[in-house]
DNA sequence: GTCCTGATGTGCT
DNA sequence: GCACATCAGGACA
């Protein structure tokens, strides 16, 4: 692939300050790039969730704002990146305005740019394995905690337009929470191999 | 292939 | 004290 400078540029603010299922609906096919000391890491996102605002029982805004979830209260286009069961980081990407505390998780990348780097990240070999889950894609990018409350229009980690493809969008109930299942709020590329539930 | 379990740190209802 | 937007590895078929 030789992607053009507009095609790997990040995405404007607007493109986040929209209503948050649409902002996942729309991201994928996009290119989430992140650069891990100064190489940079590219996979193309097949598979997101939305969370939105203290009324979805499974946002972790749900209690109001607190110093974790502070970030998603804040304007769109921001990253919101926790630490969840001890050892894994998931990646959120804010959106709407400022003061409504809504985010897309991101569940699955088709890798496509720093393959080697991804398996040292990742210690595994088989490609299938690098990112195909929200903990897998943070370890094989090299996003953790201290990737939360980047401004997605900079240089560090940034999402650009790319859609390369053609391709079908699913939708399915949200995957690994206990409430809010019946909300369809989960976009995943259907029948693509890195999609982490099929 | 399927199902089940343990690992592990943080924030809070 | 416990729940948690997960994953890898082991048991079994």
């Amino acid at each position: 692939m030789t992607p053009s400078k507009d095609r790997i540029r990040p995405l404007a603010r607007d493109f986040y300050l929209r209503d948050t299922l649409e902002v996942a609906h729309d991201l994928l096919g996009r290119l989430l790039i992140s650069d891990f000391r100064g190489q940079k890491l590219a996979g193309r996102i097949v598979e997101a969730e939305a969370y939105i605002g203290e009324d979805d029982p499974a946002c972790h805004a749900r209690f109001g704002k607190t110093k974790r979830n502070g970030v998603m209260y804040g304007i769109g286009g921001f990253s919101y990146v926790y630490f969840i069961y001890g050892m894994y980081n998931m990646f959120n990407v804010v959106c709407e305005t400022e003061g409504f505390p809504a985010a897309v998780l991101i569940r699955a990348l088709e890798p496509v740019h720093g393959l080697d780097t991804m398996c040292e990240l990742r210690g595994c070999k088989d490609v299938r394995e690098f990112t195909s889950g929200p903990g897998k894609l943070c370890q094989a990018l090299g996003i953790d905690t201290t990737h939360s409350g980047i401004d997605l229009t900079g240089d560090r980690i940034y999402i650009a337009e790319d859609m390369d493809q053609e391709f079908e969008v699913e939708r399915s109930g949200r995957i690994g929470i206990k409430e809010g299942t019946d909300r369809l709020w989960r976009f995943y590329m259907k029948g693509n191999d890195f999609v982490s539930v099929q």
